[in-house]
DNA sequence: TAAGCTTCTGACTGAGCTTG
DNA sequence: CAAGCTCAGTCAGAAGCTTA
């Protein structure tokens, strides 16, 4: 027997029987940007159907080629560890998400039956998929050979490279469409033939029974829709121009090999590519990027819920994404052993989607359809309106797990008088949660926007959270996450449900700011947490979520005075017309009567203890919209601009003003009210703690007023006023003879 | 307690700048 | 050279506050 036969033995005594050992497995080598097929001879998985996901260990035989360098071509098979057998012994190798393979031992030949045996629990099917699985498990498993950034890599690898297939695939057929009937296709039709087509070469690649290789686009199309049945496809028609379809199937089927890509992988990027802008604006759609679904539904512990009792609901579930996230985690929870055919019916049972707009819900479906590869349909996707009746209430009795990003906008007024009392609150997400937290069920996960968690708005709702769960994580998110909104948003986990009034629950925050945004993505890389048990009992005042950066300072300035009490804070005018239309109105270059001078934009007009570019505003109260025309402008006051100067902690600046300038809103005027000078005043607000604590506590736009107001003056008695104002004086004086 | 007034905010919005 | 993207800055409408 040579050493190849002896690992194939040995592995099939570990549990890496029937399926999940394939000899001469075929895969796509995702590192490549074309097509470039790999062999191997042996490959263990640790689920059916195969894929870089469950790959557990890779056997190569060394002919010729052998060492670090050979071994590392395939990693993108996705297994953590790899042997290579000689003819009198075995080297074992780690693959490393970058760089080469790293050599680990070498087993003569006459030893490997001893070293399988010694390594039996390290080397199961169970024991490197539950290692290798991005998620934490309750009983983290730690093996020396497995690197865990591997799969995240080969993940953002696949993704691309997918991404990029159908970006082209589309692109072609929308030409091509364009060219034959002059206009452009009709986009579900486009979307149910592409989901086809993809079906098709998942059969063909993982050699499903059947012709899935001939080139006939129509032939496809009819097997496809044989498959799935005529309920699923039968009344729904496909893009129905045969130049176009022979495009697409072409493209596809001489395209890489899907063997080895996990297919609910395909689920994601056949929804976030295929749905274009003007589709997503229409139908409202902000459409959860894989990677925050699969960050959530990793961060939720599953596992601790009896394996009967995982119900799984996303209401506004638009295409689903947590529910392929979610049927991921359920499958990886399974045993081993389970028949596909098992896998299906428990998953199909404890998977709902309740999403109103029935092109969303068809992808919805198309897409667990295609996660679920080969099973039939069966999903259990509801058509309703949730803030109609009382859909939402009757699913939550029966869910043990919420997932939801919901719509973020507020009612419309025809909207608020068509759901009448159904409706508390203006903004949708905030009614979303409210009512899911009137059924609390056993975990959530929510996207929310940023001011839920870190404004007042919701802190009815977030002390809800903290008295039902004793374990609750808020995540913050830079913009540009979602890539079709720019507006920055939260993620809450909550779990271990408990209502007990003494308690002590655990709060954690991560706050990923814009320079972890690429680490983050690529890899769902969380910073590192500020953590804090919080007593129920002790808590008299709604419990907040949120715990900003630095926190350890806020809790030291907590009995400091705060901004407010040293001066009065207001914005700048406002005028009751619109200044693009009437600048000439309300802005003057020379002086005027009824106008003063003043600062119009900030942009290079304001620096610290420097301000220049003083325009004339119009101080004529029939222009006025609110009272700050009446404010004492003419008083010395220190000028802050409102947005923020840069993305960097850097986001405000001060000028000291005792000129009587005048500004608008887009400034904000401080006035002390104790003895502080305006110098001292400008000098604390350009120093670093100001700075520091807007950045901490605020967006990525503006310095509020009320977070101003809130933020602690150090040092407050023993500020050396003259001195400092002196010093001020002096800057300012140079500063402007250097100009 | 409700109406009216003020303040605050933004799944905005449009101009100008980069990028392919 | 247009299409996408970024960033500064509106302005309508909701939240919050005050007053009768």
């Amino acid at each position: 027997m040579n050493a190849l036969e002896s690992i194939h033995n040995e592995l099939n005594r570990l549990g890496y029987v029937d399926n999940l050992l394939q000899e001469d497995y075929v895969f796509d080598d995702a590192a490549a940007s074309e097509t470039r097929e790999l062999t191997i001879p042996l490959a263990a998985f640790a689920q059916w159907p195969p894929s870089y996901r469950n790959a557990c260990i890779g056997v190569l035989s060394a002919n010729g080629q052998s060492g670090p360098r050979h071994i590392s071509m395939y990693q993108t098979l996705g297994a953590p560890m790899f042997l290579e057998a000689f003819p009198d012994h075995v080297d074992r190798y780690r693959i490393e998400a970058t760089g080469e393979a790293v050599f680990l031992e070498s087993i003569p030949a006459r030893d490997i039956r001893q070293a399988f045996k010694l390594n039996k629990k390290k080397w199961s099917p169970e024991a490197i998929f539950r290692a290798k699985a991005i998620a934490k498990v309750s009983e983290p498993v730690q093996l020396d050979f497995v690197d865990i950034g591997l799969l995240p890599a080969l993940k953002g690898m696949i993704h691309a490279k997918l991404d990029r297939l159908l970006k082209d695939i589309l692109h072609e057929a929308v030409v091509s469409y364009k060219n034959i009937l002059g206009s452009k296709p009709e986009e579900t039709a486009l979307f149910r033939l592409v989901f086809r087509f993809l079906a098709a070469k998942i059969f063909n690649d993982r050699k499903h029974p059947g012709d899935w290789s001939t080139s006939e686009a129509n032939v496809i199309i009819d097997s496809v829709q044989k498959f799935y049945g005529p309920v699923e496809a039968g009344t729904q028609s496909v893009l129905d121009e045969p130049e176009t379809q022979k495009i697409v199937w072409d493209r596809l089927r001489g395209a890489f090999n899907f063997q080895n890509l996990s297919v609910e992988d395909l689920a994601f990027i056949y929804e976030n590519t295929l749905i274009r802008k003007e589709t997503r604006q229409q139908f409202g759609i902000h459409s959860t990027p894989s990677i925050i679904a699969e960050l959530m539904v990793d961060r939720l512990p599953f596992e601790l819920l009896p394996q009967e009792g995982r119900y799984v609901l996303e209401p506004c579930a638009g295409h689903g994404v947590f529910l392929v996230a979610s049927l991921r985690r359920l499958r990886e929870l399974l045993p081993v052993s389970w028949t596909d055919r098992q896998r299906h019916s428990y998953l199909k049972e404890r998977l709902t989607a309740i999403e109103l707009d029935t092109f969303a819900a068809e992808v919805c479906r198309l897409s667990l359809m295609l996660a679920d590869y080969p099973n039939k349909d069966g999903w259990q996707i509801i058509s309703e309106d949730i803030f109609r009746g009382d859909t939402l209430e009757r699913r939550l009795k029966r869910s043990r797990v919420v997932l939801c990003n919901p719509p973020f906008e507020d009612f419309t007024m025809a909207e608020r008088n068509r759901y009448g009392n159904n409706v508390q609150n203006v903004h949708k997400p905030y009614e979303v949660l409210r009512r899911v937290l009137e059924y609390p069920p056993d975990m959530l996960g929510f996207v929310l926007p940023k001011s839920a968690i870190m404004g007042e708005r919701y802190s009815d709702l977030q002390d809800r959270i903290a008295r039902n769960y004793k374990n609750i994580e808020t995540i913050a998110l830079p913009d540009r996450i979602f890539a079709f909104s720019d507006h920055e948003t939260m993620i809450v986990l909550a779990s271990e449900r408990d209502k007990s009034t003494r308690t002590a629950i655990s709060t954690k925050t991560f706050w990923v700011r814009e320079n972890d945004r690429l680490p983050f993505l690529e890899t769902a890389q969380l910073p590192e947490a500020i953590g804090k048990k919080v007593n129920r009992a002790s808590h008299t005042v709604p419990i907040s979520l949120w715990h900003p950066p630095l926190f350890e300072i806020w809790e030291y300035l907590k009995a400091n005075p705060r901004l407010k009490d040293i001066a009065e804070i207001h914005r700048g005018i406002e005028w009751n017309i619109p200044l693009t239309k009437s600048r000439d109105i309300l802005i003057s270059s020379d002086p005027k009567p009824g106008f003063k001078k003043g600062l119009a934009n900030v942009r290079e007009k304001i620096e610290p203890y420097y301000a220049l570019g003083f325009v004339y505003l119009n101080m004529d109260e029939q222009y006025k919209r609110t009272n700050a025309h009446l404010l004492p402008w003419d008083r010395p006051k220190v000028i802050v601009n409102r947005f923020i100067v840069s993305r960097s902690p850097w986001r405000i600046v001060a000028y000291p003003d005792s000129d009587g300038l005048v500004c608008r809103e887009n400034f904000v005027g401080i006035w002390p009210k104790t003895n502080m000078t305006i110098e001292v005043i400008s000098a604390l607000i350009n120093a670093p703690l100001v700075n520091a604590a807007l950045y901490a506590m605020e967006g990525k736009r503006l310095n509020r007023n009320v977070t101003l107001k809130q933020i602690p003056v150090p040092f407050s008695d023993t500020i050396d006023t003259e001195r400092v104002s002196s010093l001020v004086k002096q800057y300012a004086k140079l500063r402007f003879e250097f100009e």
